[in-house]
DNA sequence: TGATGAACATACTACCGGGTATGTTGTCAA
DNA sequence: TTGACAACATACCCGGTAGTATGTTCATCA
């Protein structure tokens, strides 16, 4: 489990580009960031930039990839637990966790989901792009499995997979656009933001009233 | 109670510009849609809407400014009930209607937000900005109020007025996101899938089991 | 009927930003 | 020592877009 952008970056000057990128997509969006605004964030100039990467979407794409990668990392350890229940619990309190601690890139992604929804997207990264939200939307559907069975046992109770799947993860994404770290901020304060996100989701799906969270 | 876009315009012809322009926000965001754009979608040019604007960022206000009239108009009628569970219930499927029924125009205001949260606005438009904003904190205290009353009377239960209620609005606005009108799709679905995001929206603010919605 | 203005269309300008072509500097190996 | 290459910086090109300036058409009214 490793969930630093380092171990996902081999280059230091990349990983650096990468960061960098990931704060001003975050703060102005794709289109709204130009790569003068990277490259000044940086203290360089586009030379650098254009020396890692070809093009302004292959950047994006890296954010993007680098983002999920650390999410699967997250939730790899639990994903073999057995109790369909305390499986999710685990994996949406690491989920939420990711958002908060790595709210950059995973803004990007959500930029880059809807980038690929609406098809602003040129031929060739086009390919790109789908292998990206194939990879995210299998991410998505280690969730949904988990519903299905948490269902099926009896612990979750909703009508629509989907709808409650789209609502669940809304949930579990949200601090991605309404958290900011304060100042003094401990890992006990961040875990206990995740703890009341998560919560919120369980008793949004239909859970019974509250075990503890990890 | 007018939920239509001409009921909150004066002349047809900007209510169609703002039509066109709510949908082309929606699919492209603010900066990638351009002028042109908008005049395309409408069988014309640049200048029948420089005609009717002064800017395109002008016309993003008006969007702005419509779609939240709307918004008050559905949930005036439910304000002055006593009861703060059937309070928010009802205002809070008005709410989740809107979202649907006038998708174009919320996601505008979803956007007009965020722009305003990271500042991306001139001097000028700045004002004007403030007080859409403003408009839109306003209406969120309106829920905001409901849920203080809600959680004194017993009826919800959170920790973090905030946050929760920062969960709550996710959960009723993420339709904005996910909806996608179907095909011979009726008042009653569209009142069904209402339903459902405002019990899982009830659930996750700790409401108790569940009565009728409206 | 002709003058006037609303409601557009057309043509043009200025600027910004992605991408490229070309310097410049430091490092390391032969 | 040099030459070769990595790692940038600088200077430039060019397409797209907000905004403007200038037609054009049609209805209305004196």
């Amino acid at each position: 489990m490793t969930l630093g952008v380092r171990e996902h970056v081999q280059e230091s000057s990349r990983a650096d580009i990468l960061e960098a990128a990931a704060n001003c997509f975050m703060e102005r969006g794709y289109t709204e960031t130009s790569i003068d605004d990277v490259a000044r964030s940086l203290g360089a100039t586009k030379g650098r930039i254009y020396h890692h990467f070809r093009s302004k979407a292959d950047i994006f794409a890296e954010v993007f990839r680098v983002g999920m990668e650390m999410n699967y990392a997250a939730i790899e350890r639990y994903r073999a637990m057995s109790d369909p229940v305390a499986r999710w619990r685990h994996m949406a309190f690491a989920h939420a966790i990711q958002m908060i601690t790595t709210k950059p890139f995973q803004r990007t992604v959500w930029v880059g989901v809807k980038m690929h929804l609406r098809g602003a997207t040129t031929p060739e990264q086009r390919s790109v792009f789908a292998e990206l939200i194939e990879y995210r939307t299998n991410y998505g559907n280690v969730f949904r499995e988990t519903l299905v069975e948490g269902r099926e046992s009896g612990d979750f109770r909703f009508d629509d997979l989907s709808i409650a799947n789209q609502l669940m993860f809304v949930v579990l994404n949200s601090p991605i656009f309404w958290y900011s770290p304060r100042v003094g901020e401990t890992r006990a304060d961040i875990e206990d933001l995740a703890r009341k996100v998560v919560t919120a989701a369980y008793r949004g799906l239909g859970g019974k009233e509250e075990q503890s969270t990890p």
